[in-house]
This record gives structure tokens, sequence and C-alpha cells, in this order.
DNA sequence: AATAAAATTAAACAAATGATTAAAATATTT
DNA sequence: AAATATTTTAATCATTTGTTTAATTTTATT
């Protein structure tokens, strides 16, 4: 009957203080590794209310993985679909965008990827990311400067893949990255806030936007 | 002590079969998510002969796990540190050699990075990774570049995040990228082997190798 | 062929784990 | 205050899962 972060749980319900839970343990561990009882104690309820409130494990995470998708591709939305901004604009928006919610929420991108891979393109179907994307003011942009001769490769999946995998990548090889040089957190950190400036110019750079 | 090998080369013994189907079953789903019994069935074995080769499931894991890492690093390793090849040609063999391999293994890049952050450093440390790579012609030739001004962002763990992430990253956001944009099987694969070529150029571009 | 050793199998065990139940505590309504 | 509804708890259930055991079959040795 320990009572954790009292300031903080006083002000949630018991069903947000287990969804919260729930989320950190989560995005922590995956949802094969996640053991019901480590919510509840995370939590710092009775293991009966989670199932009292959430039915399942399942349906907990399900909620879960939605909104972390949900909330991981309207960020991306928004910055896509400014009419104002330019296509330079919309990378340094993007680039410092991410970094700094992955610094505040390093288990997400790992946790996305692995669990998209497990319900392999099931969970993907339940939000209209495609449409999201195909139509937005970003694409329209990017067609329109490969037309112009401004971008060399047109494909515009590689000059996603390229965005997204020089920003997230860091973060997901971490442990990896930092086995191999032995760099600390802390100029780890200041790399990857370096990497906010630094990207936009590399894009540029490499895909010739002029 | 003579007549046990009846050289049958294209059969394996059983204690090889379990390690195949493990390393199959395991790099698919990673740890918490496989059971001994998937393994069994994979290599159609009863599945106490499991215990009686690797006594136990977490055994077996750290196995493939050294392995996989191990054969991951060994192929960076030795082109690292060829002293013949350019910094420049280093960069082509490993996207073209990388690429390749995770078309092979498409399940090893994933299974990697989860499992290394699962076990939080303690599986680095049993392979002298760091001395591997810190040591390394690669290094050298970088350190040279910077030097002679001919690579315009000093740290090289820049470097190789940049390399890392434009190689590994579709394929480890592959479900999401095809979330995303529609492209099939397919076209992927094309796409992939596109970047084979495209990616030591996009490098040079970016980091300024002249 | 007889015997010993090794490999394999079916069955079962013990712990872990997701879920449920019935009672107790708390809050709300009458 | 009494009655009712809601929330929380302790205990337990049923299944899954890693592992072991004892018996059986196969292979190797004498």
């Amino acid at each position: 009957m320990a009572a954790k972060n009292n300031e903080k749980s006083a002000e949630l319900t018991t069903e947000e203080r287990i969804k919260e839970a729930a989320r950190k343990v989560f995005h922590r561990k995956g949802f094969a590794a996640t053991r019901t009882r480590d919510i509840a104690d995370e939590a710092g309820i009775n293991l009966a209310l989670l199932n009292y409130y959430f039915r399942s494990k399942e349906k907990l995470f399900e909620i879960i993985m939605l909104e972390t998708l949900f909330g991981f591709m309207q960020s991306l939305a928004l910055i896509m679909n400014d009419e104002k901004s330019t296509l330079q604009t919309k990378v340094e928006q993007i680039a410092s965008g991410y970094i700094d919610f992955i610094i505040e929420n390093p288990n997400v991108p790992l946790f996305m990827l692995s669990e998209i891979r497990a319900n392999s393109g099931g969970l993907m179907n339940k939000l209209p990311i495609k449409q999201m994307v195909s139509n937005s003011v970003f694409l329209k942009q990017h067609r329109k400067a490969v037309e112009e001769g401004k971008i060399a490769e047109p494909h515009p999946l590689h000059f996603l893949m390229n965005l997204l995998g020089l920003i997230v990548f860091p973060f997901i090889g971490k442990p990896l990255l930092q086995g191999i040089s032995g760099v600390s957190d802390h100029q780890f950190k200041k790399l990857m806030m370096q990497r906010k400036k630094y990207i936009p110019v590399w894009i540029n750079a490499m895909m010739k936007i002029r």
C-alpha cells in the first residue's frame, strides 16, 4: 500500500492513473514483456481494477497504442499541412519538433515500430494515415519542387525515409551507438540537439533543394 | 569413436535444427513473445529436447543473440579495417553489403535494437565492440579527412548515425512507411536496391566529402 | 547378440500470469 | 439516516509456460 506520486496522482482519477502507468510500462517493455501486475504496481492500484476499468490487457494496450500512434502522426500531419510554410521550413519544424518529442519520450519510436510489426498492419488500418499523408501540402510541395528541378530524387518516399531516418535512428540505436562510441548520456543529448540544426542542412545538401 | 559422423552435410543435427528454429523465431518475435513451444514446433522436435541440448530458454537466447550481434558487427569491422580502400569506398561497401544482408534477414535490425535495449548494455559488454571501432582504419581515415577539411562535421558519430540511419531505418520502419505510402513489397525492395547507389552519393553531399 | 550410452518421447510439475469473484469500503441518492 | 450504487480489495481460478522426470527408442560399444 505504498502511495507513489501523491502530488501528481491526486489530480488524476483511478482510470487515468492506470492509463498513465500502462503507457509508461508498455512504452518501456512492449506488450509481450509487460505484466498486468507491473502496470498495477506502477499505478499503485489493486490488480483487479485494471480489468474493472479496461476489461483486459489487450483492450488497455490497444487504447495506448492508438493514442501513441495518433499523437505521433498528428504532430507530423499538422506541420505537413501548413499552407503557409515552405518545404524547407517544414523540414526544420519536423526535425526540431520530433527531436524534442523523442528526448521527452525516448521509448516511443522503438515501441511503435516494434508493435506495428508484431500486429503486422492490423493497427495501421485503424487510422486514416495514408490519406492524411497522400493529400498533404508537404507532398504537393515536394512534387512541385521535383517538377521545377529543385529536388533531384523524384520519389517522395526516399525524402521521407531520409528525413525520418536521420531524426529517429540515433534514438532507436542509442544503446548500440553508445556501446560503439562510449559517449555519455549527456554528450549524446548534446549531439541530438546539434542535429536539430544539422538535419535540415543535410537534407538540403543531399536532396539538392534549391 | 569412429563411426558417428556419416557425412550428411545437407541434413542438420537435432542441436543445429533447434538453433536454426530458435534464430528464426527469436528474430521474428523477440525474446519475451517467443514460447519455447514455438521453437520446438518450428524445429519439429519434442519440447524437452530444447532443455536437453540448451538447458534453458535464456541460454539458447543468449547464444542466438551473441551470434547475431557478432555477425552483424563483424561484417562491419571487416570493411572498416581495410587499409587499401578509401573512406568513400567503405561507405559504398557498407551500404551495399548491409542492404543486401537486411533484405535476406529483414528481422535482424529491429530484433537487435530491441533486445539490446531490453538488456540495457549487459549484452554490449560481452563483445569488444568499442575497441573494434575506435581502433578502426575507418575512424583514422575520417579523422584525416576532417583535418584536411574534406569533411565538414567533425564528430564521427554523426557520420556513423547518418550512414546507419539511411541504411537501416527504412527496413525498421517498413510497416509504417508502407502504411503511409501504400507501396507494395516489390516496389519497396526496388527502392531499397536504389538506395545502395544513392546513399553513398547522399553521404558525400551532406558530409561534404571531397 | 548383449550391453551400455545417448537421444527422444509423453507426461507432469511448479511458477507465472491474465482474469474473476465475493466481500468490504466508500460515495451517492433518497 | 437508510438505502443504493460505485469503487476497491483480498483471495482464488484457470490457463499458459518453462522445465523436469521417468520411461522408451535409437545408436554405439563390447
